[in-house]
DNA sequence: TTTAATTGCTTTAAGTTTGAAATTTCATGC
DNA sequence: GCATGAAATTTCAAACTTAAAGCAATTAAA
């Protein structure tokens, strides 16, 4: 091994090191922010951080989703839709609709009174965020915007199971 | 209202929606690691991504932690510290000590068992985040890293209760 | 057809996580 | 001393999550 080996094998570990610690900032930035948005939801909306993604990517489709695709989307598990569903519906924010063709799927929409809820809920959610990423200003946002797509781009294409599944569907 | 003043507004609404864009992408690509992560410690280390993150916390803090302490820079609640912490003691990775002069507080600390498994953990845990994020170049995961570490800076000083307290205590 | 395989969803069981008591101990003021 | 409040953990119930099993309906094959 010559020393031109070796300067591009110590390369390779400073980058690996650079990466987790990028990936350790990258984590604590969301943990601290999903938290903050959960405790906020509870106390302010009544409502959970799971409730609102689902009411949000219902509010995305006109004409409403299956279960698996909300399960596809927010990436957890079939079951956990369910419950999820069945409580928007006893509540009348949601409701399943009746497939024509297919008696085993059922299509997900949100209510007028769902519609009107995620309306107020959505306002007060861009609020947090823009207060909570204040410090951030366009240029930022966007060299990160950048990164992140790219980011998310390999993690799709990298065969990563069951999460590259949502970009391929589209 | 003149028309500078409107221009402000829209500039302000436009840099709210690309906040919000972006912490939709922050979210995601956090998402998408840890269930991976998550998958690949249950899969092929038999462990949990909790469980790694308190050992890891153990393994950078010579002297131990209280259990508030790991509560704290982990951001879990302290009844699920308690039970992580029983588990790891049960398999003997990580052990409590009494605190003298406190008999209400115990110092947690890695075994040397555990000290030896973790370090086997942390090599892997580290490649595949090098392998996840590996088509960041250096000049991209600086540039996050700068970012992110302004994020964390304003998430840290704006009030957000439970979630100031790490920085607060170093 | 009849059979087999797949799909879409729900149910169930087990494990996590949280938030709120409950417990024990420490610290302070009187 | 003694009472009161705060601190460090633990316990507990409720909510959430997932993986696996189960069902019913659909599609494909034989």
């Amino acid at each position: 091994m010559d020393s031109s080996d070796e300067t591009a094998l110590h390369q390779d570990a400073a980058l690996s090191r650079t990466r987790l610690a990028l990936w350790q900032k990258l984590q604590k930035s969301a943990s601290v922010i999903e938290d903050e948005l959960r405790r906020r939801l509870r106390r302010d909306c009544d409502s959970t951080l799971p409730r609102f993604d689902v009411m949000a990517e219902l509010a995305a489709a006109p004409d409403g989703l299956k279960m698996s695709e909300i399960s596809d989307r927010l990436r957890v598990s079939a079951g956990n839709v369910t419950g999820i569903v069945d409580k928007l519906a006893e509540e009348g924010l949601a409701r399943r609709v009746a497939v024509p063709g297919d008696r085993r799927a059922s299509r997900v929409e949100l209510t007028e009174k769902g519609q009107g809820a995620f309306a107020v809920l959505a306002r007060i959610y861009e609020s947090w965020i823009n207060e909570m990423l204040g410090n951030l200003n366009l240029d930022d946002v966007e060299g990160m915007i950048l990164r992140l797509d790219r980011l998310v781009d390999a993690l799709d294409t990298d065969e990563f199971g069951a999460l590259s599944r949502k970009s391929e569907e589209r």
